[in-house]
RNA sequence: GGGCGCGUGGCUCAGCGGUAGAGCAUUCGCUUCACACGCGAGGGGUCGGUGGUUCGAUUCCACCCGCGCCCACCA
């Protein structure tokens, strides 16, 4: 640090910071990833792509820097770090929105038109367009989120490098996407069925296990009566009378003497008089309601088991739009014993929807003698499509699966190679492997996403041959079946007999999400590259999606390479608010995050973020902004203080600074561990501790000495001490308040301190020729008689320069002996004795008695 | 029903087998030459409850109560 070069604001601010080193930091690449490096020089993030047609709240602000604090840190001690930044503009959220902007639909029947442009504002009647023209219109209008999206995270101080940015739509996610699906298609692990889904009627498509959420409704038991031909009816129980023509069976438990007899026989259903058997499977449970169901086709995921396992027929009514279908009664698979009355009870549910089918059944019923008592209301969990309003239908349907079931130890076995941050939220995981009940359903009916690669043959007869797909080779994708010919067709070939057919679906969004490590790291085009970052060091996510995003990312990497996609995952909590309550658009708390930067500073906000531990949900709290905010103003100034005197310089040689310098270095060196082990929120804690500490009580003991009150040695001593606790905290703050920190560092050092090495305790204790363990106690023993002398002088209301003599208990004065100049000069004591006292004594020297 | 987390001063949270901590808020005092966006000091808690282990428990164990989240085949 010879032939300093030092430059000072006279009035240090922190107003326009982040503007000058967001713009410094792009302008000199500080962030850039540079690819020269083997695997185990870089530190890699599989960074989460956050939504760009939501905005972005407060929760994003929280867990974003978490992981800007690891970058930073790990950027600092050496790492060359990959630090990406996603954008997820696939699937629902774009597609509702674009349709509402511009006021069009897709259609996926149209051919691609080039010429297209959207009206200037969205008319009466939605416009329909093909899906490549959807697509872009998805595309035009992500970019401008995108851009804000990039602006709020440069301005909070991400180190991302922003020359790697992808999105999930974009042509690379979509080559990534369709590669390794067709990989796993050709081993026979992505495969198709036609078999009961579970089905959102209102957006038409089918949706995953992942994606499913319970809410509580209002509903009601309904006793109703099924007619035996020679005894009593039976009586079930239901909330779902209106299935009663999709009634298939009823079902008891094998052991229940109540239904024993009638196992094997045949019953009639109320109103269709349809004869259904009376079946026995253990998963009825003889105390819900009578103690034998209904199963139909389909009320819920018990009646697919219990339709699989006993071999039942399908009767399906409920259609993809939510209605009933027309049923023809005495047709195929509809026979009743009384097909007359069954037709005229069904028109009246024909076209309606489950819940005004059940109304009106339920007057049937009533009317027709077979609903017993009235319905008992109760509340009850149904599952929903967590997007969704209405309660998910089963729907028998063709959807691509991916197999999961049979991964499932092997998926158990990953997760328990995985480090967990905190360890505690594997039990997450785990528990959602041990509860998947069947294969990754990643189709979709929807059109904003990634088009599943393959055509289908027609048949002569016009049908299509869904058992031998048509796949592209590799080098053509992405491709998009819509629009894109298979090899040895012709475009006028497309939905003619003898022709071909393009899958009409896509890929739900985790279906390409879960291979973000792969898309971030050019897996297809760059492999050079990929093999320098994969698998990645770091999955920052929170715990919501560890059932989606976590899970399906170990799953994709697990089956295309065998490992796992990281080796660390950090899971952050959320940002409650005062309530307890999530803070989410929907309930209307969301602050807006740039306002907040604004108000308090980026280095203000995100010292609140990062004083939450690991993977707890955190108050919203202004207040721990305006602390940090704080905290950066002093570091502006007690920074000032060091350096607008910064000579004479020499060895450290004082005791007193010796100590502090040896405290220094053994924060150094647990702050190194607890970052190593992600726990930034104590290191953060401990760091602001002692600089506290290093204001209030050293540079207020050295002072005196450093304005040359006593030798120049003494003097250059603190000069020199000042400045290595200010460069090792500066670095140590770095991470947590990047804004500030460079900030000083400009006024006297070269370079970003970004780039800095991160502090060693070694480096520190070097600077005093090696660690001084007899120092240390004259800091700590000499900052607690400094602390002691203002108390005194406090409780007696005097200002703490209000000069005094002081008697000090012997140990303490022996102790402190090397510090007591600067011990008298910052406690303003005129002389100094020890005796036989408690603590220390002060008799003042001024008018009034002590 | 199963799992996980949490319950510490008015608020937000640390901590932890050995006589309770921080910040905010509050009260009192200080125009101290880095900082009034400042400085110093005080008051304030039987660490959810009950048992157990221990010389000693807020800290470990068991059970219970409360809050939150995740999961479950919720007729």
């Amino acid at each position: 640090m010879d032939g300093l070069q030092i430059s000072l604001p006279d009035k240090p601010a922190l107003e326009g910071l982040e503007a000058k080193w967001m713009a410094r930091w792009d302008a000199e690449g500080t962030y850039r990833f540079d690819r020269d490096h083997a695997r185990a020089e870089v530190f890699s993030i599989d960074t989460p792509p956050p939504t760009v047609s939501g905005s972005l709240h407060v929760g994003h602000v929280f867990s974003f820097t978490h992981t800007d604090v690891i970058a930073r840190f790990q950027r600092m001690r050496g790492k060359v770090v990959f630090y990406p930044m996603g954008w997820d503009d696939n699937g629902l959220p774009t597609e509702r929105r674009v349709q509402n902007y511009y006021g069009v639909r897709c259609d996926p029947s149209l051919p691609y038109d080039p010429s297209f442009q959207p009206p200037e504002k969205p008319g009466k009647h939605p416009i329909s367009i093909s899906r490549p023209n959807f697509i872009e219109l998805c595309a035009r209008l992500t970019v401008e989120d995108e851009q804000a999206f990039e602006a709020l995270w440069r301005h909070l101080g991400l180190s991302v490098d922003w020359s790697r940015t992808y999105a999930t739509i974009g042509k690379k996610a979509q080559k990534v996407s369709q590669t390794a699906f067709l990989r796993l298609l050709e081993r026979g692990i992505a495969y198709q069925l036609e078999a009961p889904t579970l089905w959102d009627v209102d957006f038409r498509s089918a949706v995953a296990q992942a994606e499913l959420e319970d809410r509580e409704q209002d509903a009601a038991y309904h006793r109703i009566k099924f007619a035996r031909t020679n005894g009593p009816a039976v009586e079930i129980e239901t909330t779902r009378p209106e299935l009663i023509p999709a009634c298939v069976a009823l079902v008891a438990h094998p052991d229940d003497e109540r239904y024993q007899p009638l196992f094997g026989s045949e019953v009639y259903s109320p109103l269709f008089q349809v004869p259904v058997p009376v079946k026995a499977h253990a998963l009825a449970d003889p105390e819900k309601g009578s103690g034998i169901a209904m199963i139909c086709t389909f009320g819920d995921l018990t009646d697919v088991t219990w339709w699989r396992e006993l071999s039942l027929p399908v009767r399906a009514i409920v259609m993809p739009n939510g209605a009933f279908r027309a049923v023809t009664w005495d047709s195929p698979g509809w026979e009743s014993r009384d097909a007359a009355h069954a037709q005229a009870a069904y028109d009246h549910l024909a076209n309606l929807s489950a819940v005004k089918a059940r109304v009106r059944i339920v007057e049937l019923l009533r009317d027709s003698g077979d609903l017993v008592g009235e319905p008992r209301p109760i509340k009850h969990l149904v599952k929903f499509y967590e997007k969704g309003d209405r309660p998910l239908e089963i729907i028998t349907s063709r959807q691509w699966f991916i197999k999961t079931m049979e991964f499932r130890g092997a998926l158990l076995e990953r997760g328990k190679q995985l480090r967990w941050h905190p360890e505690y939220m594997r039990h997450r995981y785990e528990n959602w492997v041990n509860g998947l009940a069947g294969d990754w359903c990643i189709s979709r009916q929807r059109f904003f996403g990634v088009p599943f690669p393959v055509w289908y043959p027609v048949h002569a007869d016009g049908s299509t041959d869904h058992a031998h797909p048509i796949v592209p080779d590799e080098s053509r994708l992405p491709i998009d079946p819509s629009t894109d010919v298979p090899d040895g067709y012709t475009h006028a070939q497309r939905n003619q007999p003898n022709g071909f057919v393009g899958d009409p679906d896509v890929m739900d969004t985790w279906a390409t999400s879960s291979l973000t490590p792969q898309i971030a790291g050019d897996w297809l085009d760059d492999p050079d590259l990929f093999a320098r970052v994969f698998p990645m060091d770091l999955r920052p996510q929170a715990h919501d999606i560890i059932r989606t995003w976590l899970f399906s990312t170990v799953l994709r990497s697990h089956l295309e390479h065998d490992s796992l996609p990281w080796a660390n995952a950090a899971i952050s909590g959320w940002v409650l608010d005062p309530d307890r309550k999530k803070m989410s658009k929907s309930k209307g708390n969301v602050v807006t995050p740039m306002a907040l930067l604004e108000e308090h500073g980026s280095d203000g906000v995100r010292y609140w973020a990062t004083s939450a531990r690991p993977g707890t949900d955190t108050a919203f709290e202004p207040g721990q902004m305006k602390v940090g905010r704080r905290l950066a103003i002093k570091l502006l100034n007690a920074a000032k203080f060091a350096l607008m005197q910064a000579e004479p310089r020499g060895p450290i040689i004082e005791p007193l600074d010796r100590g502090m310098l040896t405290s220094l270095s053994s924060l150094v060196k647990d702050a190194t561990e607890k970052l190593e082990s992600y726990d930034y929120a104590w290191v953060l804690t401990q760091t602001e501790s002692f600089f506290w500490s290093f204001c209030d009580d050293y540079l207020e003991l050295v002072k005196s000495r450093r304005y040359g009150d006593f030798t120049p040695q003494g003097a250059a001593s603190a000069n020199s001490a000042m400045l290595v606790a200010l460069s090792t905290l500066l670095r140590l703050f770095a991470p947590y308040l990047p804004f500030v920190t460079e900030e000083v560092w400009s006024w006297w050092r070269e370079g970003s301190v970004h780039r800095a090495p991160w502090p060693t305790p070694e480096e520190v204790v070097a600077e005093i020729g090696g660690a001084d363990v007899n120092a240390d106690p004259v800091f700590v023993v000499t900052k607690d008689a400094l602390r002691a002398v203002r108390r005194v002088k406090a409780l007696h209301k005097r200002a703490i320069k209000t000069p005094a003599t002081a008697v000090l208990e012997k140990v303490r004065f022996e102790k402190m002996q090397p510090a007591m100049r600067d011990f008298q000069a910052a406690a303003h004591i005129r002389s100094l004795s020890f005796g036989d006292v408690q603590e220390l004594e002060l008799t003042f020297l001024d008018d009034s008695p002590a």
